[in-house]
RNA sequence: UCCUGAGUAGCUCAGCUGGUUAGAGCAUCUGACUGUUAAUCAGAGGGUCCGGGGUUCAAGUCCCUGCUCAGGAGCCA
């Protein structure tokens, strides 16, 4: 396709140019001075590859230019593109001309370790390292898969509002904002409500936007700004929920591995692991899954008093936590999705299972390698009176869900949804040690700088 | 919110049972080098020991308190 716009050389390409002078834009990631020759690692956006300055090539003033240069000053470089086996890409370029565009002053990220509270205040300048640009390339993959799937099998997105009159879910905490004359507005903590309504207009949909839940959570898998995506399908059952996510999850992780695995590497993530990824998943009923726990003397642990109390045999009708879920976990190398809980554990809107009012017909989808819960969805409670009585039960206000119930007043039907975290998923595929490393700019309970 | 741990140079850390002038490596600056990619060699500069209070002849070190950060729990995606 031909560009009105400048038609630049990116590192990514630079083996198309073998033999040609090219020109890069880009900042100095290192440099190494050895008498006549100097040594740059260049950085465009698009990868990282060395150029050689040798003040026999070049006039007095670029070679005083190039000795100039500071880490991440920005620079311009016309150069000949050599192959040569020393460099790791397998390229090197032979500079004839640098111009600076901006010498850069003590640059705070050195090329020697950092501890992580140091690393996150330099969040917006920590992007330019190479672990971050490959873990923020994958992420865009991550979406760019999520997006591909939907939309190439029949779902239209649609987008529902951040701005919302009270709670989606009545259990987490919400960001509070003014609302005119109108009084309070809370941040979305999901977008499946709206996605519900959405679904009966126009059959399978989905939402991709951000979520904020006010938690007061604290660890490597819990950020109160992340992203999220929901699809909702009209006449779909809890079997068909767990299909398209398994679907979905494959079609992710595999595409990943098709696009990025020039990332996976530098990232050093054992591939194998993510090759094993294909369906069909396992699953397991909450019923099973509490059997395992039980004859595997996996505890309940429960604080009393701040005290920590195992409870054996894990009691049915609780919740997994991470060490259940975690042991669960290590015996597959494929997710697992764990369907029908109790009831009581789970939220309002969930359908009761016809064989057993006990559970619900809720999934879970745990990740292997430690990746925890990346989705948790459900068929839908789709009787008025049903849902009425767990609205009222949960003390929620029933008003401000008159729109939701008229859903099942006007050509209700079965359906079913459930929401995938994109920063999650994506600290699975890559194996990022934290949440924060997976998305641009992290917002957690002590962090909204920078 | 609860539990546990940490805070010393720009960064990562050492600093003993309290002892007189607080150290190292990296980074920065100056110089040397045509193959460096954690370069090497020679030299230089750089400190509110997180804040406040206390004990003591003497506190980076011990005690109290506040703040900040990290890890975990619960909740969740």
């Amino acid at each position: 396709m031909e560009s009105r716009y400048k038609q630049y050389n990116y590192i990514e390409n630079l083996a198309q140019y073998e033999g040609k002078e090219i020109v890069l834009n880009g900042w100095v990631a290192d440099k190494t001075e050895k008498g006549k020759l100097i040594f740059i690692q260049l950085r465009d956006g698009t990868g990282t590859n060395q150029c050689v300055v040798f003040k026999g090539n070049v006039s007095e003033s670029v070679f005083e230019n190039a000795k100039k240069l500071t880490q991440e000053s920005s620079v311009r470089i016309v150069g000949q593109v050599r192959k040569d086996d020393r460099a790791q890409s397998g390229y090197e370029i032979d500079v004839n001309d640098l111009s600076i565009y901006q010498l850069s002053q003590n640059y705070p990220i050195t090329p020697k370790e950092h501890g992580d509270a140091f690393l996150m205040a330099h969040r917006h300048l920590w992007l330019r390292s190479s672990r971050q640009h490959a873990i923020m390339r994958v992420r865009a993959s991550v979406i760019k898969a999520i997006k591909d799937f939907f939309d190439g099998n029949g779902f239209k997105q649609v987008d529902s509002p951040m701005l919302t009159p009270s709670a989606c879910e009545g259990t987490s905490t919400l960001f509070e904002t003014k609302y005119f004359d109108l009084g309070s507005a809370y941040l979305s903590q999901s977008g499946q409500l709206y996605a519900e309504a959405s679904a009966l207009a126009l059959g399978k949909v989905y939402t991709f936007g951000p979520a904020f839940r006010a938690e007061l959570s604290k660890t490597r898998k819990h950020l109160t700004e992340f992203w999220m995506v929901e699809p909702e399908m009209a006449f779909f059952d809890l079997q068909d929920d767990m299909d398209l996510a398994e679907d979905m999850v494959e079609y992710i992780v595999q595409y990943v591995l098709k696009n990025n695995l020039r990332e996976l590497n530098t990232l050093e993530r054992d591939i194998t692991k993510l090759e094993k990824i294909r369906r069909p998943f396992y699953r397991l009923s909450y019923d099973e899954a509490v059997d395992w726990l039980q004859k595997n003397d996996i505890p309940l642990i429960r604080k009393v008093d701040n005290q920590e109390v195992e409870i054996r045999p894990f009691p049915w009708g609780e919740d997994f936590g991470a060490p259940q879920e975690e042991a669960l976990m290590e015996q597959f190398d494929k997710p697992c999705i764990i369907h029908r809980y109790p009831a009581s554990v789970k939220a309002f809107y969930m359908k009761r299972d016809p064989n057993n009012p006990e559970v619900v017909l809720a999934m879970d989808m745990l990740a292997t390698e430690k990746g925890g819960e990346i989705i948790g969805g459900s068929q839908r409670e789709d009787d008025e009176n049903l849902l009425l009585e767990r609205i009222r039960h949960e003390n929620l206000p029933e008003d401000d869900y008159q729109w939701y119930l008229d859903l099942r007043r006007y050509g209700s039907v079965p359906h079913s949804g459930f929401g995938l975290g994109i920063e999650r998923t994506v600290k699975w595929i890559t194996g990022a040690a934290h949440i924060r490393e997976v998305i641009p700019f992290p917002r957690m309970i002590n962090k909204i700088y920078p």
